[in-house]
DNA sequence: AGTTAAAAGTTATAGCCTATCACATTACGA
DNA sequence: TCGTAATGTGATAGGCTATAACTTTTAACT
């Protein structure tokens, strides 16, 4: 699917489904230079369409890459569901992290897009962007295989969440690069997922003797 | 110190000390709005410079956001460094993480361009900014307090400095603004200090035991 | 089927921004 | 003191966002 055609209409005027074609080939871009690649003219030019026509489905660029970002959410959530369900002699939640590493290494201009502040910031409650991200969480919750409930289950999966997170966000930086090599980064994130599945046993048992 | 002044020269001409200016004058403008408030043409002008004037001491508008993130890294690592020697009840590790928390979140538009990953990822080895970074680091590792030795020490270095990097960047977006409260923030993160400092032990431990 | 309003696209244009060119002025070392 | 490097200026090119006014389809209602 090269060039993402219309549905019904070839003819001239009418695109068909500009929408569509607009936020896929943004992700395009943004997979390699990030959002600050994502130039509403430039994809006019490349769709074969007048410049403001994209302005009929986007109020403005800020509303392109919400968008834009709900889908890569979208497609980051339908991995580490496959990573969650699939086979592996470790656990979910070790499957988990490292599925996240490596999609916010291998597509790390699209990890950058969802998660610039200023799009999730100023995206309201209900935009597709926010409940993309909270199924995000709600898959981390799963992963989490804690028989913890309520506020501590939550609290450690923010913990994991940041982490992870953390980690992502440095190594894309190259700021991991110093004597450590890149094979210490799937070990970094193991020891960070042991470290805090021992750390949320501890607190279970703290909280249980504490009832 | 409102304007900036030149130091020497109040003649028209020449400002004196216009890239020191300019580099203070763009940290003010993205305390607010972050690395994309930074206009150079806009700095121009509330400078009292011609529009192209800037350009003679960067080459260009990346190359003055690297110098203004190298300046927010030295104020970070002053204010980091005043935590970890100020007097406290609590650990080196837990005040270095406050008082990182506290920096991102009161002036998180800085904080997103210290770590605006085009600039760091750009901008060269031998840069200042490359070595303000580190000397984040060499901050941290002096927190942390470790017995620890070589890789161990930097391992853990590492870890904690993404968890605390993911929980600021997570706090900056509302993503931590679920159920969880405002409050929750420090105490997960005194959380996370404690427990990374278990694990710590844990694994020296098992050096020792190891060796 | 015919009319009409909304949806989606077009050209033209304004305004801001980055960046470069050629030229002017000042500072400072030989 | 003389000249060159550093620093600043006006003019200008080109890209981008965004709006306005106009045109063409689509489809909805009678």
């Amino acid at each position: 699917m090269g060039t993402r055609l219309a549905r019904k209409p070839q003819n001239a005027y009418h695109h068909g489904d500009l929408r569509d074609a607009l936020v896929h080939a943004a992700l395009r871009e943004a997979e390699l230079g990030g959002p600050e690649a994502i130039s509403i003219s430039a994809l006019a030019k490349k769709l074969r369409v007048s410049q403001p026509a994209p302005y009929r489905h986007f109020a403005d660029r800020e509303a392109l890459l919400s968008a834009v970002a709900a889908e890569a959410f979208r497609q980051f959530n339908a991995t580490l569901r496959d990573a969650i369900n699939g086979p592996s002699k470790r656990t979910k939640l070790s499957r988990f992290a490292q599925a996240a590493l490596a999609f916010g290494l291998r597509r790390h201009g699209i990890y950058r897009l969802m998660f610039a502040s200023r799009v999730m910031a100023c995206s309201p409650k209900d935009s597709e962007l926010h409940s993309a991200a909270m199924e995000t969480f709600a898959l981390l919750l799963e992963a989490l295989e804690s028989p913890a409930v309520g506020l501590l289950r939550e609290h450690h999966a923010l913990q994991i969440w940041a982490a992870l997170h953390g980690v992502v966000m440095l190594a894309e930086q190259g700021l991991l690069t110093g004597q450590l090599a890149e094979t210490t980064r799937e070990e970094l994130l193991d020891d960070l997922v042991a470290q805090i599945k021992l750390s949320l046993s501890l607190a279970i048992k703290a909280a249980e003797k504490g009832r």
